[in-house]
RNA sequence: GGACCUGUAGCUUAAUUGGAUAGAGCAUCUGGCUACGGACCAGAAGGUUGGGGGUUCGAGUCCCUUCAGGUUCACCA
């Protein structure tokens, strides 16, 4: 509609004012709440051609435009405002329109589809997931809906970190302090049994970095020389080797790890199509490395290690292969890029990591593209904030982090608790109630974090329960159901909801109002989609449920005696709960048919 | 020290990318069930958008400055 609006207006000026305008000088927004009218024209811009006053400029294009287009109803110009009015008629074919669309998104589908991959995830295998992991899962998997959703060629990957200094900690842990224990001994998850000998290997390295700074080292030779960390770094040498029995036991405690992770996932409700493991992509990056070493881009250092001078693009000298010849985590992502391109010749490759990476996806793209891969344009960083507690970041030291596997348990605990304390599902089998619970505990959570700006860090205080009043996922819910249920007493009242067909002619204010949310859903979702915010949506769907709510508390649907009144209001509610449930899909969130 | 990011009601957060009187939720207070589902609805109160300058018809948004916090610049990942 906007595009037409405009297209007119340009028409306006031109007949009016015998001036060609740019289409960015004609802006167009939704009239605010507290003004009549449904689209405003801000004038200012154009009194360059008007050679006018605000008003008068205003007053003459509204007129022009209630005369010549019938869409247009009436308009009023307040300050430099023009603000549009735009008939009932016109809406209710717009939603017309809606009523007989198979889904919702098929204005969103974009004219030429690109190959895009999304890698998320990305976790190391030393240690559960946590907090972070899941802003990061529910972010990814989220965009991935969205961008398949308008019709992109969309690939989910993740690039499991599963190899490296951090890695063999946790082997070096195990083998001295073990004692043979596995997930089936101690009957713990794979991924946090690990993480126990991670945490073990931190606290006995510090024991010993104090009593080597107390013999009188300073600190960095201390952390250099403890005995822990030798063995760990002659461990990594080996593996880099090959040697079969380091080999042996990475296998295992990584084989525990998945198992775990997989749990998790599972859970989170996320998925991935192809899964990379560092372990094979760091050898590329060592080839890249030193093929590009051999032409000069790179350069070799005294002892051997070699380095990116980046100096030039404003950043600074960047480390890639050791001095004894391993790798580090840029070699590796130099490789998985290269390796990933080959396969699939992405359009766009986005990597969804915290922005305390900024820097480190910089690199990698000027390095990329000083080594003549043009394909590096295609590289995003969809770089999103840190979730922080109150008192600041999470901190393992501290024992603040946030278990991924706890937290959703105790949202489903939640969830049951609030459930059963309504009663209103005492007709299901405890199996059917369990998996409400669940799907209303993961809304909970999974809406908490969609709905902020993915951009912006965000807090979570442990010691306050997510919500599952206001603006949040049960809320969303809560809307969808009821409108099931409408649906589910006008069949017990023997209304055929198959065939209420749209009649639109008596509607209020209320319909209206509804109507132009419902029209917004496409655009909602392609800007999504473009600015990679899931959040948009998130709060699309909020609103969306605001105002559902408001018209089903003022408006009876089934009492409604005037058939041709009540047939409009469940149309209207049936593409409420669709769009509804097609915007909470694309979230990843699941809608229940009743809670 | 260099680079980058953030700062909005007590708390969690919006704001159509420079537009009108900064919008919600939670918490607090008040009102609404003879029900199509009260996980709801209506109302009250709560703001110098960290402070100060500037740019212009117009600034939470852009520029400068200052304060506070954070991230990063590793032979960690």
């Amino acid at each position: 509609m906007e595009i037409v609006l405009k297209d007119r207006i340009k028409e306006a000026v031109k007949i009016i004012y015998n001036s060609e305008v740019n289409d960015d000088l004609i802006q167009i927004q939704e009239t605010k709440k507290d003004f009549k009218g449904d689209f405003t024209l801000v004038v200012f811009p154009l009194l360059r051609f008007s050679k006018n006053t605000p008003e008068k400029t205003g007053e003459t294009i509204g007129q022009y435009l209630k005369d010549n287009f019938n869409a247009v109803s009436g308009f009023n110009v307040i300050k430099g405002f023009l603000n549009i009015e735009l008939s009932d008629a016109w809406w209710l074919e717009y939603f017309r329109k809606l009523t007989v669309e198979e889904t919702h998104l098929e204005k969103c589908q974009v004219s030429n589809p690109e190959t895009i991959l999304v890698e998320y995830s990305s976790p190391n295998t030393n240690k559960p997931l946590h907090l972070g992991h899941i802003r990061n899962n529910l972010l990814g998997y989220s965009l991935y809906r969205i961008l398949s959703g308008c019709g992109h060629r969309v690939v989910k990957t993740n690039i499991v970190n599963d190899r490296g200094i951090h890695i063999c900690k946790s082997m070096v842990a195990w083998q001295k302090f073990g004692n043979g224990e596995t997930p089936e001994s101690s009957g713990m998850k794979g991924d946090h049994l690990v993480g126990k000998y991670y945490v073990l290997f931190e606290k006995n390295y510090k024991i010993q970095i104090e009593k080597l700074i107390n013999e009188g080292m300073d600190e960095a030779e201390a952390k250099n020389s403890a005995p822990l960390m030798k063995e760990t770094r002659e461990m990594l040498l080996k593996w880099e080797a090959g040697d079969k029995e380091v080999f042996g036991l990475w296998k295992l405690m990584n084989s525990w790890v998945y198992a775990g992770f997989d749990e998790t996932y599972k859970k989170l409700g996320v998925d991935f199509d192809k899964i990379y493991y560092e372990s094979d992509t760091y050898k590329i990056g060592k080839d890249i490395v030193l093929s590009a070493l051999n032409k000069k881009i790179l350069y070799r250092n005294e002892d051997s290690s070699i380095w990116a001078d980046l100096t030039q693009d404003g950043l600074d000298q960047k480390l890639l292969l050791r001095s004894d010849g391993t790798a580090v985590y840029m070699t590796q992502d130099l490789g998985t890029a290269v390796d990933r391109h080959n396969e699939y010749k992405f359009d766009k490759n986005i990597y969804v990591v915290g922005n305390e990476q900024n820097y480190h996806f910089q690199v990698l793209k000027a390095l990329l593209k000083r080594m003549g891969y043009k394909w590096a344009e295609g590289l995003i960083h969809f770089s999103y904030g840190m979730v922080e507690l109150p008192e600041g970041r999470m901190k393992s030291r501290e024992g603040t982090i946030v278990d991924a596997d706890d937290l959703i348990k105790e949202m489903q605990l939640t969830a049951r608790e609030v459930s059963l304390e309504l009663g209103k599902l005492s007709d299901f089998s405890d199996e059917e109630k369990e998996d409400i619970f669940r799907k209303i505990g993961m809304s909970a959570l999974k809406y908490y974090i969609l709905k902020v700006d993915p951009k912006k860090n965000m807090t979570f205080n442990p010691a306050e329960s997510i919500d599952f009043n206001g603006n949040t996922g049960p809320f969303i819910q809560y809307t969808y159901t009821r409108i099931k249920s409408v649906f589910r007493k006008a069949k017990q009242m023997g209304i055929n909801t198959e065939q209420v067909l749209f009649s639109g002619t008596k509607t209020g204010p209320k319909e209206i109002e509804l109507i132009k949310l419902l029209c917004k859903f496409s655009e909602t979702v392609s800007a999504a989609a473009t600015g990679y915010t899931p959040a948009l949506i998130a709060n699309y769907c909020y609103e969306l449920s605001r105002e559902y709510n408001q018209f089903y508390h003022d408006f009876s649907i089934l009492g409604e005696a005037d058939e041709g009144v009540r047939n409009f209001r469940l149309v209207l509610s049936r593409v409420t709960s669709e769009i509804i449930n097609e915007g909470m899909w694309l979230l990843g969130i699941e809608m229940p048919e009743r809670m």
